[in-house]
DNA sequence: GCTATTAGACCCC
DNA sequence: GGGGTCTAATAGC
């Protein structure tokens, strides 16, 4: 098992592998790093430059077999829109609340995009910080980061 | 098992 | 805007 930091304009992440494998994405943290790997790094890259719509590298996720569906889910979202907690959970026949624990407890940010699925009148929340989550769906709208914090 | 907690939604005041 | 109530999954006991 390995890690290795990624700075974008949004600040540290910290990826970390096991069998060449993304295991984990930590938004806001530094991590002492080995080698990175140059495809992960470059799809990061191209991600936030706005070029690439999605990440695509071999991951392993651990959790629920309820917790799986609703990441699994994630990756149906497009990029650039949201979905309510509510619309998803409609889509997996389940709540809005459960769907939002189990965002909560999503590894893999970015990968999954959690950060397209917002509350019925506000934001929602985010486990790495609201700012992240406002500036990422920024992004996605092709609007300038307007920095972090 | 039961209880408390939660990145929601709703309704009512 | 602040209170209840419903909700389903989860963590902790």
């Amino acid at each position: 098992m390995e890690s290795f930091t990624y700075e974008s304009i949004f600040g540290p992440i910290c990826v970390s592998l096991k069998d060449g494998r993304v295991y984990q994405i930590e938004l806001g943290k530094r991590c002492a790093g080995a080698q990175p790997d140059s495809e992960i790094v470059k799809q990061l890259e191209e991600y936030f430059r706005g070029v690439r719509k999605q990440l695509d590298f071999p991951v392993e996720v651990r959790g629920t077999e309820f917790q799986l569906r609703v990441w699994r889910a994630l990756r149906n979202v497009p990029y650039g829109s949201t979905v309510s907690y509510k619309e998803l959970a409609k889509r997996l026949n389940t709540s809005a609340r459960a769907v939002g624990q189990a965002l909560k407890r999503n590894p893999l940010p970015l990968y999954f995009p959690c950060h397209r699925v917002v509350s019925k009148d506000s934001l929602g929340g985010f486990s790495a910080g609201l700012n992240w989550k406002k500036n990422l769906l920024a992004l996605e709208r092709g609007e300038r980061c307007a920095g972090n914090s």
